[in-house]
DNA sequence: ACAACCTTGACACGCCCGTGGTAAGGTTGG
DNA sequence: CCAACCTTACCACGGGCGTGTCAAGGTTGT
């Protein structure tokens, strides 16, 4: 076991325990490696994001869950888009636009948006 | 009362209820404007973006607090740049640079997020 | 003026999240 | 070979989220 920290000893360092060590591992957040036997091994790069997880969550005042739901936006580029075109949407429509124009207007929008995402 | 939709009319055609269209509300997502003595009135933007939202959550099983929360995402700056800063630091550090020169390396990626952000 | 709306605020309840603990079993090092 | 680790898989439990419902009071239309 070279450089690397087993999971006990690394909830030491970082001020997690180790229950939430394999809690955030669940989440996709940071995932140690394995040794040959199963073991999760952690180096200096995830115990340092181990860190800064705990700076960011307090500072910001939000939970495991939500940077949870940050990273599948960044992995899932169609739900980041669906979600994106919703908040779009909001964008009022502009007065100077007839009520009879603004459904293609709409689409419009709609349109230059999947083309900004493909 | 011209064109708008009180709370329970706007429950009727959009499928929520009265309850959850405060709660939607509350949560930032969708916001009607008051009449003079204080009653929700949903215009048709509204009662699209109900619908619309419906379809959001379903399709990407996805929840109200995490809409809220990517709402967040865009409205606070600083809370999207920490998030995004953090992922970015996952991304693995190419073999082919000394470690001595990671740091240097980690700043001007840093210095291109805020670039391409601002 | 009265019925039928609307408002905010509260209580309630089921479910999931964050967290701890424990049990049953494999790995490791002296 | 034994103590001290590790693994996964459960049970538990306090708190927050999504939702309903009710109470007390203001607004509106006929």
């Amino acid at each position: 076991m070279q450089d690397a920290l087993t999971i006990h000893e690394a909830a030491e360092t970082t001020g997690w325990s180790a229950r939430m060590l394999r809690y955030i591992e669940r989440a996709g957040l940071v995932e140690p490696v394995r040794s040959a036997s199963g073991y999760r091994l952690y180096g200096p790069a995830e115990l340092q994001r181990l860190r800064t997880l705990r700076e960011l969550l307090d500072r910001h005042e939000i939970s495991l869950g939500e940077v949870g739901f940050a990273l599948r936006l960044r992995r899932d580029e169609e739900l980041l888009g669906a979600v994106e075109a919703w908040f779009e949407a909001e964008a009022e429509r502009p007065a100077h636009i007839p009520a009879d124009d603004w459904l293609e207007w709409e689409q419009q929008k709609h349109m230059k948006l999947l083309a900004t995402t493909a």
